[in-house]
DNA sequence: CTCTTATTGCAAATGATTTGCATTTGTATT
DNA sequence: AATACAAATGCAAATCATTTGCAATAAGAG
């Protein structure tokens, strides 16, 4: 899935494509391994010499996480964004240090789903993550 | 572990015995199966005529967590702690409504472990969510 | 029972996120 | 290419959860 692609989903869903939605997409996905919190991003930009208002920055995650662009985590009490980079069902391990994320597969529904239907529950979502410091920052700890 | 083994504890860790500990220690006794937050806390004071101030339910909150007595999720942003049940590592399975919660002790760390070090990471933590509707909830939604 | 120190309540501060509103900007349509 | 209109932006202020400083209070050691 490239640039153009998402155009078109932001498009389709009735969303403009601005010159700021465009820049948060371009750091997305440069940074397809990192979880960014709104300053975060905010800094990214800045960076370009370009102003993003925070306000401006938390509407446009939420836009793209409304059309499935994203995943979040939440680390200290505040969140942190990542473009999505598989349609598949998957989960996430993560560096405590530098937010650094890897995407895997392996989830277990059947026994999941097992553990909530013993329980009576009826399951609708299922969260795996595995914390721990990457290989640069176990060795810069 | 009962009310007396639980004041033991505190009190070996330096922790006095006040009124207000106490109390949020009843609350988390008597609901050993629901996420709370800090304002459901307070709420159930009140029910008790007990007002605690959320500066201090959060301080207590904070050295229950401290001496490991406590559990703690997040719904939208904010923080729900649950009585710490069994000693053993185990996850929950949480009822996007009420918030009841049932542990499990279901976790296949050695996939886990095999994960990160494929991906050159040292784990740290894993974190095993499963959210859905429990049987109560099911039938009133 | 007294003394010391930890703890409390209150008010104010903080940090993340959201909202209202006037202005600006995409984009569909001339 | 110009127009028109709704959607999006930046800014300031509001909100929500949580934390902190401080003077008053209470636990518990001696």
């Amino acid at each position: 899935m490239n640039l153009d692609d998402i155009y078109g989903i932001l498009s389709n869903n009735g969303y403009k494509l601005t010159k700021q939605r465009k820049i948060l997409l371009d750091i997305f996905i440069k940074y397809p391994d990192l979880f960014l919190s709104a300053e975060d991003i905010q800094k990214k930009a800045e960076d370009k010499n370009i102003h993003l208002d925070l306000s401006t920055i938390y509407r446009t995650i939420n836009i793209f996480d409304n059309v499935n662009l994203i995943c979040n985590t939440q680390k200290d009490g505040s969140n942190l964004y990542k473009i999505r980079t598989t349609e598949k069902h998957h989960h996430h391990l993560i560096c405590k240090k530098c937010g650094k994320a890897v995407s895997f597969d392996f989830c277990p529904s059947d026994i999941f789903n097992r553990i909530a239907e013993k329980n009576g529950f009826v399951l609708v979502e299922d969260k795996i993550e595995l914390y721990g410091y990457c290989n640069k920052c176990s060795n810069t700890l």
